[in-house]
DNA sequence: TTGAAAGCGCTAACAT
DNA sequence: ATGTTAGCGCTTTCAA
């Protein structure tokens, strides 16, 4: 690979002068040329390396998360890449497997790295950066919480938790059970939270709660599966179902599928996105999670901070959509 | 952030010691401990930027995929990720879009990255990699071909197509057509082929394959809609249906569901995985492309040549496994 | 075994 | 406007 010194040794200038005309400061017209001929002829890439070690800086954005086989955050990641690639940066993903091991390690390697920053779908509440903002290196939470006093970038959950609910009463289903996540994250227990206050509200039994709706799964798609079979089997089962996110919302349908049942004759809505749904996309309620919004916003905040912006740390909320599904025919 | 002559400093020693220390070379035992405990009490993390520059090389793999959002190369991401961390490696995920230009700008980022080594799913047949191999930096093809000779993992995307319509033959269908991707693509090309041998022989027209029966679709969800719905529009439509990728099978799905047809009634057969169908699992023939292991395999080989194997460029090609979906109930 | 010193390729004072 | 030079943090000869 050629260097800066070559490049002035061909164009008979100064490595100082190379070093000018790639990073646009003033140099006289014919000396530029001069350095761009050679360059071009040398087949000149700057290394990325020693202008990092200089500057202490590069245009690099890591993003961390959790699970990249999951549509939803692959989908935040788009949104990331969108603006950091119109700003210049490129963005590294990462994949964490909520694992806060493996997410210190690449939160560590997004700093030894001298990256110009990190967002993060944190897999804890209490993940260490201090690495990172010893350094002012900017770092961006989004959709997940964590306990520590910096950007971040949410969506509502208990909004779109409640949003699912109702829906499915107003299409007319009257024992609406939930899928919920484990308990202890935050994301998951909101959105429950959501569909507890409706159920209470709007449900068969006059303001109970039954708990034997409320079923606690991991949230993939095996535990959709295992939830919805519990769900299926009870004595008095429901008519219908909200599943606190979009793998679950797949199990579950695959378990309804197996047993016979199509929606709308069991109401399903899901606090997620189904983008491979295999079923037309209008047949359930869909809570859509703005993923790529929140990739966006987290990317602007994000540059704003590499920019310097030293205001406090913000929070942004953002909400949910619902695709009201079909009504269930027998009702009609 | 420490360097090591801070740490050198407080152990007393040199920075030459500490380096070797961190680099594992020989050093007494006591000063070991001095720049070890130096080392811990000033939380000092080698600065990778450094380190690179000197060295030439880093321990991080680029894995360059058309499309972070279909599920197939999220899986192979996996299998890239798995293998390399247990290499100690780490791996940066950069998408593609399957735009040249972009592929061009991650490859020289690789490049003047001093990145490891490169796997590649390319977006045409004439990337320009020459800037990584002139420096010695492996680059290793995965799922599709390009025209230069270095090692690649592939699937046998022949004996895929010729699964997944052997396999709606034997199910009893006899009408079976095709969503093929657009023509001038190796990978999908090629299940088409498998698909159009088969038809050929065991076809309804004795040997005549019915040219309204192949569609050419893009690959994505909204493609295989659209080639569904021409499908189910002929005047004497197909039984059963195969599709070249998961995506177009999606699509194909959601017509069909729309249209209130549910396999096995029609059959449907994907060459690729449909980890999010809201079906049952086993509903549908799936042709389950190797994806994690075509990701292992190709990581496998990266870090060999990595390791200095000079031996001449191989081709690895992995086979498909048939899932065989139902058999259509009126038929029975 | 250990230290001194050079150098990886670049940029930014500083001097001219 | 341009050149000289120091130094980013690390590793690795070379000498001791």
């Amino acid at each position: 690979m050629a260097t800066i010194y070559e490049v002035a040794a061909l164009a008979g200038v100064s490595p100082a002068t190379v070093s000018r005309v790639l990073n646009g400061a003033a140099v006289s017209p014919e000396k530029v040329r001069l350095v761009r001929d050679a360059a071009e002829q040398l087949n000149f890439t700057p290394n990325r390396t020693a202008r990092r070690l200089r500057n202490q800086t590069s245009e690099l954005i890591a993003l961390l998360i959790p699970d990249v086989e999951n549509p939803f955050f692959t989908a935040l990641a788009r949104g990331v890449e969108d603006r950091a690639q119109s700003a210049g940066f490129s963005v590294v993903l990462c994949n964490t497997d909520d694992d806060p091991a493996k997410e210190t390690r690449y939160l560590d390697i997004a700093n030894s790295e001298n990256m110009a920053g990190v967002i993060l779908a944190p897999s804890s509440e209490d993940g260490d950066i201090r690495h990172l903002t010893d350094r002012n290196r900017p770092v961006v939470a989004v959709d997940r919480n964590t306990g520590l006093n910096i950007d971040s970038v949410m969506v509502d959950n208990r909004a779109a938790g409640i949003a699912a609910t109702s829906a499915l009463f107003d299409a007319g289903y009257s024992r609406v059970a939930c899928i919920a996540g484990p308990l202890g994250l935050e994301w998951t227990e909101e959105r429950s939270l959501g569909w507890r206050q409706v159920v209470s509200r709007r449900g068969d039994g006059d303001g109970v709660v039954r708990p034997e709706y409320i079923q606690h799964a991991n949230y993939r798609v095996d535990g959709g599966r295992a939830a919805m079979a519990a769900l299926l089997a009870l004595d008095n089962p429901p008519d219908a179902v909200v599943t606190t996110n979009n793998l679950m919302g797949v199990g579950a349908l695959q378990v309804l599928s197996e047993a016979g049942i199509t929606p709308p004759e069991f109401g399903v809505a899901v606090v997620g996105d189904l983008p491979f749904s295999t079923l037309s996309p209008d047949a359930i309620t869909q809570v859509h999670l703005p993923a790529r919004h929140l990739g966006t916003t987290a990317a602007n905040m994000l540059l704003e901070r590499i920019a310097g912006d030293t205001q406090p740390a913000r929070t942004v909320v953002l909400r949910a959509a619902l695709t009201q599904g079909a009504t269930p025919a027998v009702r009609r």
